[in-house]
DNA sequence: TGTACATCAGTGAACGCGCGTTCACTGATGTAC
DNA sequence: TGTACATCAGTGAACGCGCGTTCACTGATGTAC
């Protein structure tokens, strides 16, 4: 296994992960043919069953790069916890969030609807890591605000929540309906990630319950 | 056009949709065969072609329909405008949107996939319609509270986009992941629709920006 | 160092499938006179 | 009231298609002695 001789191919799995990331990159919609990947690729169709059993196990392996390269991003983008207001942080986060998922809507939706993540373990932990990674930013905020730490993951889920649906209603052109044209911008949003923690505070004056 | 007489259908075009409807109602995914469709209404697949120009046509006018009853769903159950508190108000209207989600998942996911509103002016109409309605909702809840009118389009894009998160993550299982099994419960989340108006009310006090 | 052999990663062809759509048609319905 | 005819809403068969998956196979690679 020296250069990138193609005959034995080297690495065919990580190969046909990476151009289906490509192919989804070019398209809208998150389908896409084994066949015609084969193709790009310049293999057999035969020689993906090498690596994979079925189309469903390829799929799940990109959907878990995807959470992956997310929380690389983050990794690599975000200030340390500690150098900037908790709050501040985690509006920083769902923006970056927000910027992930537009820069590549198919690969993206593709990591949201593979129904079965229970049949791909790989593909849960990635999801459950990228998971504890808002967990733990919006713990820091809840926190830092002096809330009940217990409200973290309500703040995680509501947070997760709204950039989804966002990101969602916005590749559907079901958000960009009003006719007057000003809409909730992309750049508006991040502001809303101090929501999960201010309904939680505003909450807690009310009536002071549990979550 | 008489009784239920079969031979002249009477309306196979609303049987076709009611029995796309009842169909999406015994499945979790959106997907469907023209010709299993058209095997449950006991009639030819090319008496299809007789009332609908293809299948997205077809699907275009299930959504829209989709629209239409959770329109309807609010004027039934929500208390008239000026009965209570606009923000309260606003918060039913989040409930509600939620409650006939999850009472349909496939239908509602059919709402939104559908990626080619543009082609279909009846669904564009009636998602249209569904906007306005919370556009109003959220407008007088901002109103109400005090902000700057303009601001109602921000507000009600970041309620619908906290819902249709909320809603999707769930039936994905992507949201309910963490170890501990507290998440952020249904009964939980009509609170956060007082984030859009809240968010607003803290941002305009820090800083006193436009949206 | 050379040979024998197991293993591994490919190939090419074929499987069966259900799909959306179209065609020429048939029989019922409604209308004109 | 009865007949001729256009229109309408169905039928049944066939189209071509690309799909995921499986099969028996081939040729390269690595290892034992």
């Amino acid at each position: 296994m020296n250069t990138s001789s193609n005959y034995h191919h080297g690495n065919l799995r990580d190969t046909l992960v990476a151009a289906t990331i490509a192919q989804l990159a070019q398209q809208h919609d998150a389908t896409l043919s084994l066949r015609e990947l084969a193709r790009t690729v310049g293999v057999s169709i035969a020689a993906v069953y090498r690596h994979f059993p079925s189309k469903e196990a390829l799929l799940a392996d990109v959907a878990a790069a995807g959470f992956a390269s997310l929380i690389a991003k983050w990794e690599a983008e975000l200030p340390p916890q500690g150098s900037l207001p908790s709050e501040q942080r985690f509006q920083l986060l769902g923006q970056q969030y927000i910027e992930f998922a537009l820069a590549a809507p198919a690969h993206y939706r593709l990591m949201f609807e593979h129904q079965d993540v229970r049949q791909f373990p790989a593909l849960l932990e990635a999801a459950q890591a990228c998971f504890q990674y808002v967990l733990q930013t919006a713990g820091a905020a809840v926190r830092e605000a002096g809330l009940d730490p217990r409200w973290d993951k309500a703040a995680a889920s509501a947070g997760w929540s709204l950039g989804h649906g966002y990101v969602m209603l916005l590749l559907s052109g079901r958000l960009a309906m009003a006719d007057g044209g000003d809409d909730l911008s992309p750049a508006m949003v991040p502001r809303f990630f101090q929501l999960p923690v201010e309904a939680l505070r505003q909450a807690r004056q009310q009536a002071g319950e549990q979550p």
